[in-house]
Formats: C-alpha cells, structure tokens, sequence
DNA sequence: AACATTATGTCAGCTACTGACATTCGACAA
DNA sequence: TTGTCGAATGTCAGTAGCTGACATAATGTT
C-alpha cells in the first residue's frame, strides 16, 4: 500500500511544484495590487518582489519582465480561448465556432474562475499604460495567428495559400477589442456582466456588415 | 529692403531649426544603418548617439526613447496618411477615401519623397524585434482612432455613438498590415514595387467579404 | 554689444534586466 | 536516516535605458 512517494492520485504535483506554483501565483497578486494602487510605473520590481519576501532575481525567474507580470491572467484567458475554440464541434463555421468559444470564456470567468473581478481594473490599467498597451497588443496579435492556424486546420486550408484565416482572425479580434473598450468605457449602468459583454461583441458584429458596406447615410 | 533677419520668402526656418532637423535626421539614419547592422538589441543608444557626435542626452532630447527612433520614418508616412484622408473630396465613401489615401502616400513613397527604399528592410526589423513590434501596433492603433475621427466627421456622426468608423478604420488597418507581411513574406518575385503593395491590399480587400461569410468551403 | 532664449553637455542617479557563482532545499535511493 | 543529485533561490556585479538638475554654449533679438 504505502508507497514511498506519496501518491499522485489527484494531483500528481511534488511538493516542489505546488511551491513553484504557489510564489507565482503570490507574484501575481501582489503586483495587481501594486499596480492597481500605486500605478504601473510607480511600483517597482524590487517592491513586488520584497512583498512576497523573494529576491528580485527570482521574479525574473518567473517573468521575462514587469510587462509579463501584469498580463499572466489575460495570458491564461487567451490559452483558455484557444482550447475551447480547438474543442468546438466540426460542424459549426469559423465564424460560429469563436463566438462560441468566447461565449464559453466569458462564461468560465462570470463563474469566478481564474481571473475574477479584478478583470475590468486591469483593462483600464492596460489601457491607460502605453508600455502595456503595446505588450498586451503584440500577444493580440501572436493569438491572432494561433487562432488562424486553429481556423484553417479546422477548413483543411493552407494558411500560407489562403489569407481568409488570418484575416477572419484579425477581425474578430478587433471586434472583440473594441468591444471591451465600450464596454468599460460606458457608464457602469445596467448589464455590467458577462451577458452584457457578449450583447456587445454581438453587437459590434453585426455592425460590421453596415460598416465595410458604401455609404453610411 | 535688407531687413535685420534674412527673409523668410522660401523656408521660413532659422538657423536653429534648420540645426534641429540635421541632427534629428542624422540621427535617424545612424540608427537605422546600426540597427540594420547590428541588430535592435545589440545598438546602444551610446553608439547612435556618438555616430552623430552628440550626447546620449541630447539622444532623448530628440526621441522619448529607443523604439522612437527607429519607428520614426514609419510616424512620417503615418502623418502623411491622414492629411491626405483629410483632404479627400467629401462626395467619396469611407472605403474609397481610404483606399484613395493609402493609394497617394505609396505613390509618394515611390517617387522616393520621405522613408526611400530602407522600408522593406525596416518592417523586416520592426517584425522580429518584439519591443519594436508592439510600439509599432501601439501606434497603429492610435492612428486608427484618429482615422475613425475623420471619418466620422467626414460622415457627420458621433465617433461616441456610432462605432462603424471606429470598427472600419480597425479592419482597414488590419488589412493593410496583413498586406505588408504578406509582401514581405513573399519571394521578392514579380512585382515588387508599390503598385503589387496595392494590388495586394485590394486583393485582400476582395477576400474579406467571404472571409466573413459563412463557410468557406 | 548686451540680453534673453534655447539647445547641448555633464553628472549623478534610478530602474529594468542579465550572467556567474554560491547556497539551500526538495527528490530519490541506499 | 542518511547521503547524493538536481533544481530553485540568493547574492553580487555589471550593463543599458532613461531622467532631473545645473552649467555652458550657441542663437535670436533689441
């Protein structure tokens, strides 16, 4: 019965990863709420590394830099994106298939999974932060390709040959985006849930259409 | 008739801004030379400033940091774009004063006014070189945003309200972009010259309305 | 020529980030 | 338990981007 390691039944993590796992996760939540009170710029690696009682070499162990940090759990919802986008039914459409898999997202993080509230502080924090900004738009982008990769595997396509993926991709990620800047620009009024967030994007979409059409009068 | 300042008859400037604008220029070619040569991260801001026989302060006097510099012939064609949209007669629709604006400012490119032949090898730079990448998307997007500005006053609407400036000039951007990696990506075949840059753009222009529809099989 | 402005140089300092090496801690076996 | 190995961490020194403060030199103005 008793073997020597203890056994690796539900979670087959050694003592070391928990560890590992445990001061990143700490890393995280100290610097969101550095960068929340004191500002991004304002707070510095050494205090978020001294708040979690760790030297500052370590935090580079973790993160590649300060940017890094502070866009993990954006980082965690796009990986999510991508899996549930990977697990959609063959039978749905390209276009089907994100809107569904956003929907799923949405819907894991209304949930409290992952990320949490603290969500829509860090949009505005990414916003308003020009290094930021720029960091969180390049990673945009590289899911841009992941997810025109996904579409054209999915079509059986040649993503060299044919730009619709890329293309598709691109736009709904400006959809998207364009999206949460409504969403956290408008008055925190009614609908400030994940239902509302979708009615957006919902929304934007089917702007699209009018919006590549001629004239707009 | 001599009066006390030289005339102001063909440039207006005095010495000190004619001084100004060498340095700044010189300094943006140095850059460029060394970062064609060495590579992004392997030129020092010592080393650009030194080419020019100036202090690295003088350096940040001229560009608040390093991306500038390198991103700077790119802000020039950017300016240029929108004073050109501005000056589009008001009878065109969106699209086509867009398309009409981004046609004018490759057709300047071509005759050599401005960036010259260096901007194939420097999006080359900027596309392998994450820090300059997503400098260069931050600034994409705040030129998108101004793009919507005119459009929407071209259009007589609210940017707040209606989003389809906003939305078009995203998807505009994205295209162009696809545009220049795809170009540069391709084999410096046939037709490498402005007119194949727009023949590019139209075509993926052409491919976006099926890239939005349904399925693409 | 004298003065006001403005660009530049110098210096000191902060912060992000990295390589090298020593040390400590968890994993695993005897 | 003990000992050994590898991985994580700490410490230290150093580079590079970037900034504020002040002095100096160049330019524009009267």
């Amino acid at each position: 019965m008793a073997t020597p390691t203890t056994a690796a039944d539900p979670q087959p993590l050694g003592l070391r990863e928990r560890k590992k796992r445990r001061t990143r996760d700490a890393l995280v939540d100290a610097a969101h709420r550095l960068f929340l009170c004191h500002g991004y710029g304002r707070t510095t690696v050494d205090e978020i590394a001294s708040e979690v009682e760790v030297s500052q070499r370590t935090f580079f162990r973790y993160f590649a830099n300060k940017e890094e940090v502070a866009l993990a759990v954006l980082a965690g919802a796009e990986e999510a994106f991508l899996e549930c986008l990977r697990a959609r039914p063959a039978g749905e459409n390209p276009l089907e298939a994100m809107r569904g898999a956003v929907r799923e997202v949405w819907q894991s993080v209304d949930r409290g999974e992952g990320t949490g509230p603290a969500a829509l502080e860090l949009f505005e924090l990414i916003e308003s932060t020009p290094t930021l900004l720029a960091a969180h738009l390049r990673h945009t982008i590289q899911q841009e390709v992941e997810v025109a990769r996904i579409l054209a595997e999915r079509e059986g396509l040649d993503p060299a040959v044919d730009l619709r993926p890329r293309l598709l991709a691109a736009v709904f990620g400006t959809v998207v985006r364009i999206s949460h800047l409504s969403y956290a620009a408008a008055p925190a009024t009614d609908s400030h849930s994940m239902d509302g967030m979708l009615a957006l994007i919902e929304r934007h979409f089917d702007q699209l259409g009018p919006a590549l059409a001629g004239s707009w009068r």
